[in-house]
RNA sequence: GGGGGCGUAGCUCAGUGGUAGAGCAGAAGCCUUUUAAGCUUUUGGCCGUGGGUUCGAGUCCCACCGCCCUCACCA
């Protein structure tokens, strides 16, 4: 905030607690609003009372929950009790103010920590004049507070803590957007007030955290996701490894690496694209199955399907195909969904998927046959090729190769694949890691796999000649030669280690991002990414 | 990067070229079993930024910034 605006009076304040010289004032905050200025008036008047608004030390003798939990047991313990109240020993509990609903001397409020929420009494009588003075005039709706008391039920029924002191935690300057929940008769829960805009809640998660639930359960679900597919790996009997997430070569995928620059031994290095390079030498280094969990880094376009960093899983297997890949592919997603849902079937904006095994396979050929009416291998030329997809009325790139165009077809297949299926045997020049189908010199043994419309994943018979892989490195560097963006260079180093001999394998890659979209129903991989790319903005 | 939409109070949103609004949050008062508490009073605005048209712009025009959708890019 520039200096001269309202509330300049505060952040003077605090400079001269801090001693800062005159002129030389670091950015200090100052309350944005009137809202904030109280809040600030209330730390001070705190601390006049002999408060510490921030205490080094606090106690906590049960959660939430666990309160909760507790004294429905004891409740259950005395069905026979009638009008005699029932209630725990005394207890302490933490959390953040939610709500507040003062009644005179009486007032109930509503506390939340990580583990839920619960009301709580406080009465005059109970903790003093003072202190309930303090409570109603300095305490403010979001500031954290230890209450100590007795869990009992309220004549209305609800499970409450009769608080007999509390202390403040911490204290909160600037207002969360503020939600009121309603319980229905039912059980569900209305929510009035919201903060939905996509923005603001994406710039500042954490308020977005802290006010909607279903948020965090979203991200609940995604540390569910990550660690079942880590389950299911590890008794799959693969090793988890690390491999260069800085690399002085890219490869793997062909997308565009941020570049970065290492000082002390003064070169660029690159930020990963893919694991499979780094992976792959692991099998030649005589593990037999190995898999990796991490972040990849792509120089590209936003969208609703793309992040610029995300997370993705690859595994390697020796003495297995792309048929031994996809079995491994259905009972992982399957085992996956189960642990993540409870349940196989998944709803996905309005489709409902089922990812038990077995998944249909359909070759690309077929595939493009069945939903864009074109028998590519029809038109083995082309220029064939190309007057033949315009003449069905699809867009397509005059400048694309043959294997590009048959690619391009997949766009018009793709939306129509709801449940699980692995579109089979690519065209060779769009892949250049997999090995050939035999005899077919055109296509190559790889598979995708599409979930509700979303592509998921891509995998191979990994390509194990060394002589064959340099050619279409070669190949891939001559393609890309006129263009140094997306120049692609040749990993000697992988061609060395593929000459010491590379048993034949499958591998795989998945993106978690999306699989976590489709088990949480987000249309959007921002809402499965805790803090997603976002443009720089003043003052965030 | 192209096309379309949006940007107004802390949040969610109305707003016809003519005095900037509502609900919730906030503040003050009353209230000892409330639970979206209630009742009364009330504060709060560079209408994204900068130009332009006009007697007069939140509103119309242009540019820019940001977000969303879409296309392109993306194995």
């Amino acid at each position: 905030m520039a200096p001269g605006l309202p509330g300049r009076r505060c952040g003077e304040l605090y400079s001269s607690i801090c001693h800062i010289p005159a002129g030389r004032r670091p950015i200090v905050w100052e309350p944005a609003n009137e809202a904030e200025r109280l809040r600030l008036e209330k730390l001070e008047r705190v601390r006049a009372r002999g408060i510490e608004p921030y205490p080094p030390r606090v106690r906590r003798t049960h959660s939430i929950a666990e309160a909760i939990a507790l004294f429905e047991t004891i409740e259950q313990a005395h069905p026979a009790a009638g009008e005699q109240a029932v209630e725990t020993t005394p207890l302490t509990l933490c959390g953040r103010l939610v709500a507040s609903r003062p009644k005179g001397k009486l007032t109930f409020a509503d506390i939340e920590d990580g583990s839920g929420r619960i009301q709580v009494m406080i009465r005059q009588n109970a903790v003093g004049e003072e202190l309930y003075e303090m409570f109603n005039r300095d305490i403010d709706l979001f500031d954290f507070v230890q209450a100590d008391g007795v869990v009992f039920r309220t004549k209305m029924g609800e499970i409450t803590l009769r608080v007999e002191s509390f202390i403040l935690l911490s204290k909160a300057l600037t207002q969360l957007p503020d939600i009121k929940e309603q319980r229905l008769e039912d059980g569900t829960i209305r929510r009035y007030g919201s903060f939905t805009d996509p923005e603001a809640r994406h710039r500042q998660r954490y308020a977005d955290l802290a006010v909607n639930p279903e948020v965090r359960d979203v991200f609940r679900a995604r540390a569910k996701t990550i660690s079942a597919l880590r389950r299911f790996m590890d008794e799959a009997g693969f090793l988890e490894v690390e491999t260069p997430i800085l690399q002085p070569i890219y490869g793997g995928a062909a997308a565009r690496p941020f570049v970065t620059h290492h000082n002390a031994l003064d070169h660029d290095m690159y930020l990963r694209i893919s694991f499979e390079l780094y992976l792959k030498r692991l099998l030649v280094g005589m593990y037999d199955a190995v898999y990796e969990i991490g972040r990849d880094f792509r120089n590209e376009g936003v969208s609703r399907k793309h992040n610029p960093e995300f997370t993705q899983l690859e595994f390697y297997k020796a003495y297995i195909d792309y048929n031994g890949v996809m079995d491994l592919t259905e009972r992982m997603l399957g085992y996956t969904a189960e642990a993540v849902t409870g349940s196989t079937i998944v709803r996905f904006q309005g489709h409902e998927v089922n990812l038990a095994p077995p998944w249909r396979r359909i070759s690309m050929h077929e595939a493009i046959l069945e939903y864009a009416g074109i028998d590519y291998a029809a038109h083995p030329d082309t220029a064939d090729l190309y007057r033949a997809i315009r003449a069905k009325g699809y867009e397509a790139n005059p400048d694309h190769k043959w294997g590009e165009l048959v690619g391009d077809l997949l766009d018009v297949v793709e939306p129509n694949l709801i449940q699980p299926t692995f579109i089979t045997d690519y065209p060779i020049d769009i892949s250049p890691l997999a090995k050939k189908k035999p005899g077919d010199p055109r296509h190559v043994e790889r598979f995708e796999f599409f979930i509700a419309g979303l592509e998921m994943g891509n995998a191979f018979t990994e390509l194990n000649d060394p002589l064959d892989q340099e050619a279409r490195f070669i190949e891939m560097g001559r393609l890309y030669g006129t263009d140094s963006e997306e120049a692609h260079p040749v990993d000697e180093d992988y061609l060395r280690a593929m000459r010491y001999g590379m048993p034949p394998n499958g591998g795989f890659g998945m993106g978690i991002d999306r699989l976590v979209m489709l088990l949480t129903d987000q249309p959007n991989i921002r809402e499965v990414l805790l803090f997603p790319a976002l443009r720089i903005r003043d003052g965030d």
